[in-house]
DNA sequence: ACAAACATACCAACCATTCGGTATTTTAGA
DNA sequence: TCTAAAATACCGAATGGTTGGTATGTTTGT
């Protein structure tokens, strides 16, 4: 993939590095705000050959969309919490690793560019199916039947409240309140498995190990 | 406040109705990519009244915050679960009307525009602070001390579910997916205070240091 | 040689802001 | 109360910098 020259080792990879620049460029400044030549700068590239690799800004947004649903996913399936064997884990993991770049460029793009949302919503819900076998497998494991919500519902919940977590964060600028967030979910999820616990060993006198 | 004329009753009205534009059109197309001139059309407006009333499009901005802040505080006050009556009222409501504005301008603006940053954050948690004093008025309620949470945190948790429930909304353009989210904070909300009244001394033993 | 990868120069549309001017209301003095 | 002047509200064409995109040339690997 990679074109490198003696005269230039970075040859070649101006797709790459104008797709890591709009990671970091759009996540500070918005997607509508980030003008190409921003994007060109950051990543130092010209123009030429940034619509060399893209046609238009549309292109590249649903690029960077894509990039990023690629790229999480790797730290996704790597991550503690993906361990199917206790819920408590379900969201272990640093919080500012969901500066999330999909969540931003959807408040702006909703409207205005539905590829670009596209992209965005398949990103955010991929990751939300990741958790949904380890949900399901927990509801196995702590033999919960007939909750009144289901494994997908909390799933994106979960995505729900880092993508609120992190506006909180961004309007005080601390990203401290956003873990407080988290740490709510987390109690949340444990007094979900909790209660079915309790209810089974109410129905069942004695819940196995 | 509004200075109407025999030849045009509209008159006196240009700023209101460009706040009430801004909150209508920065919600759909975001902060930057709404143009003045978007404002203006939809106001009705024309651009010498716009940069009569304000000096530039970031003062606008603080303007819409400042505004939203204000005119969502009246349904707050009036609204259903401000009763500070029982925790299941807490988070009644329809969370269309949360599409909110300020949390999609603090996407854009949190590190453009620190002025503008600064009126979301104030209009976000001063909508947490209200909530509070239910929050706190349930636990006296149901008796609840040392849970290992504030009643602060509770506050702004159910503003960052609201925000993330709406980036989802606005993901995949349906807002069912919102209230679902909802329908997880109030059941978190209520596991919170089921579990203070069923086993309060078991609860303070476990968290007692 | 040929195509892909990049560079340079340029442009037309757009956009926030300016500014000279008019209409209307409020204020202050006689 | 009447009036002149000051203040406020509004108008809309002009401006100048910015922006996404293009046209065309150059370099590089195979």
């Amino acid at each position: 993939m990679s074109r490198s020259t003696k005269q230039n080792p970075e040859r070649g990879d101006a797709r790459t590095r104008l797709l890591e620049a709009a990671r970091d460029v759009i996540r500070k400044k918005g997607f509508t705000a980030t003008t190409v030549d921003d994007l060109c700068k950051a990543a130092g590239v010209t123009k030429g050959a940034y619509f060399h690799h893209f046609d238009s800004k549309e292109e590249l947004g649903v690029a960077a969309a894509d990039f990023w649903a690629e790229t999480t996913s790797v730290f996704f399936a790597s991550a503690p919490y993906h361990a199917p064997d206790d819920r408590k884990t379900i969201i272990e993991g640093d919080p500012a690793e969901f500066t999330c770049l999909v969540g931003t460029m959807t408040q702006e793009t909703y409207q205005t560019y539905p590829a670009i949302r596209e992209a965005c919503a398949s990103s955010i819900f991929g990751h939300a199916a990741t958790l949904e076998p380890d949900i399901e497998a927990a509801l196995r494991v702590h033999g919960m039947t007939n909750v009144g919500w289901t494994a997908q519902s909390l799933a994106r919940h979960t995505q729900a409240v880092l993508q609120g977590a992190f506006i909180l964060a961004k309007a005080t600028g601390d990203r401290e309140i956003a873990r407080e967030s988290v740490d709510h979910l987390k109690r949340y999820v444990e007094l979900l498995f909790d209660q079915g616990r309790g209810q089974k060993s109410n129905l069942l006198e004695r819940r196995k190990p």
